[in-house]
Order: C-alpha cells, then structure tokens, then sequence
DNA sequence: AAGACGAAAGTGGTTGA
DNA sequence: TCAACAACTTTCGTCTT
C-alpha cells in the first residue's frame, strides 16, 4: 500500500531500525508529516515539519497567482535580481488601464528606473554585470565561477579599487581571480583574448585585486590542466592516468617547480600518449595547451631525463 | 613532407638592492 | 626604480622518419 502512493510526496530514508521489524527503511509522508516504517507501517514520528507549500493549486496558472516566491536571488545580477517592476498597460487585476493612467504608469516607471540606480556604484555595478556576462559567455564560464567573480568584483568595488580603472579589466580581473579560486584551469591569455583589455592592465588589476581583498590563491597544479587537454586532441581516460602518473613521479623529484602548469600537462600526455598507439605530436599538444611546441619539447625532455624515462 | 630538434634572440614578469 | 634573472616565445635552419 505504501510503496504505490505518489512518490512524490514520499522520500525513503535510512537511518536506525524499526522497533517492530528491525528494518531499516523508512518513509517520510509529506501530506500527514510522519516517519513511517516501510516494511510494517510502524509510525515512528507524526510531527515532522512539512516543507511543501500549505495552498493547493491545480492549474499552472493558480501556481504562479499563489507562490510568493520567485527565482533564488543571485550576485551576478547587479540588483540580485530583487527589484521592483511596473506593468504599465495592465493593472493588478489583469484589466486595460485607462490611457491616462497608462501614461502615467510610464512615467512612474521611468522615475523609478531613474531612482534605482542613481547612486554611482549601483550605476557601475549594473554596467560590471553586463560586461561580467558577456565575457563569462564568451568564455563558457560556468554560473557558479560567474556568481564567484561578481562577489569578487562587488568587493572589489567597495574597497574603491574601480575608481580610476576601467570596469572591463575590473571584471576580467574577477573572472581570472574566481577561476583561480575555485582552481578552474583557465589560462590568462584565453581571458585576455576574449576581453577588450590588454594583458599588461588585466594582469595589474589582478595583482591588486589580490593584494587588496587579501586573496590566498591555490597554486595551480599541472594536473587540473590534463583533461582538459587530454580532451582537446582526443585521447583517452588510460593515457590520461598514466600522464597524472608521471607528473606526480615528477613532483616528487621537484622536477615541476616554477615551471607553466599547461606545458608540464601537455609534456606529461606527450610521453604517455607515445606509451600508446595513439601518438599526438607536439604541435597539436602545444596549441591544446596554448603553449608553444618548443616549451612542450623542453618540459618533457627534462622530465624523462629527470625521471630517467624513455620513449617509445 | 611532416614532425622533431635545438640554437639564438626577444619578451614580459619577478626579485632584490 | 632599475638591473639581473628565469621562464617562455619566436624564428629558423637542420635532422629524422
């Protein structure tokens, strides 16, 4: 009987025995708020919180007249995505406004367009937001890297770092920053060819924003850029492996130190990809990792000799 | 002919006086 | 602030497969 209710309303839980059967599944009844025993019915608990809504609605249409909830409130929207709309031609009851009220309606909402974002920071912030998307976008950025970024950049903004700097090396010195927390290999030169900003500004604004905010970055470890590389010219989950095996032999001979994360990557699936049948040339691997095929050469020259490998 | 190799000169960033 | 320095890039001629 239990098991053909709508599992919707019922989550199975483990967690102790029944008393009555010694079983240890258990099933939370959302509509009567109780804890019941799956096998023998036992009611553990009867006044378990219920999480759903307390109104019922039957259509998609009294769905959205009844929640009071909207969208979760997000960083990356200047407004956190809380603000007030006017409906200019319809009024709360979905009625025609007259079109005298209309315009006025119209010029409401121009005021409090104009009073939302007076302020100059507010102004800025919503100026960074576009921009943060649009690089984030072009970037394939995920949301939580992006929301990551536009803490970074509100931060930013309040220590007063903005003033004087230009907003987009502001945000795409976020966006390097949130990668590098969250240790999302993402190089510099990929975040400079899709800003408009040159290296030289986008490189200072992020040493400063570290600096400033007090930043502790995670050193980047030539293994987060593996598979992204490895995927890039298509080789497979074994070679993969064996490249993630050489470079931890490599870090334990300190062969690795001070040396471009990517190009010891790419060096390392070099070597393991010459173990297969599979062979990638160094060209292909260099631009994958967006090195040269001369840095490829001499990473993985020195980690064969250091590791007293050899090629097949 | 493609790929690998290595030398040499150049670039941009870091470090320490 | 500047020179020294290490890492990396660019370029190019040569060798190997």
């Amino acid at each position: 009987m239990l098991k053909t209710e709508d599992a919707y309303h019922q989550r199975i839980i483990q967690k102790g025995r029944c008393p009555e059967c010694n079983k240890s599944e258990f099933v939370t009844d959302r509509n009567t708020g109780e804890l019941v025993c799956f096998n023998c019915g036992l009611v553990l608990k009867d006044v378990m919180l219920n999480q759903r809504a307390e109104w019922r609605a039957y259509t998609h249409d009294e769905v959205k007249a009844k929640a009071r909830t909207g969208p979760p409130t997000s960083y990356s929207h200047y407004d956190k995505g809380l603000s007030t709309t006017f409906q200019t031609t319809r009024g709360y009851d979905g009625q025609r406004l007259s079109t005298k009220t209309q315009l006025k309606m119209t010029r409401l909402r121009k005021w409090d367009y104009r009073a939302k974002i007076h302020s100059s920071i507010d102004r800025n912030l919503s100026q960074a937001m576009a921009e943060l998307e649009r690089l984030a976008d072009k970037l394939h950025i995920p949301k939580s890297i992006k929301d990551e970024a536009a803490l970074i950049y509100r931060k930013a903004l309040d220590e007063g770092l903005v003033r004087g700097r230009s907003i987009s090396s502001i945000v795409a010195a976020s966006i390097y920053a949130a990668c590098r927390i969250t240790e999302t290999p993402r190089k510099i030169k990929e975040i400079v060819e899709a800003s408009a900003k040159s290296r030289k500004e986008i490189t200072r604004c992020y040493r400063l924003i570290i600096r400033k905010l007090n930043l502790k970055m995670p050193i980047m470890n030539p293994e987060m850029y593996i598979s992204k590389i490895a995927s890039k010219v298509g080789l497979d989950q074994k070679t993969e492996l064996k490249a993630m095996e050489i470079i931890r032999k490599a870090k334990r001979v300190k062969a690795i130190a001070g040396k471009e994360p990517a190009g010891i990557a790419a060096a390392a699936l070099y070597i393991a990809s010459h173990d297969n049948t599979k062979k990638i040339t160094q060209k292909n691997l260099a631009d994958a990792a967006k090195v040269t095929e001369v840095t490829v050469r001499n990473r993985y020259k020195k980690l064969i000799k250091d590791l007293k490998l050899n090629l097949k």
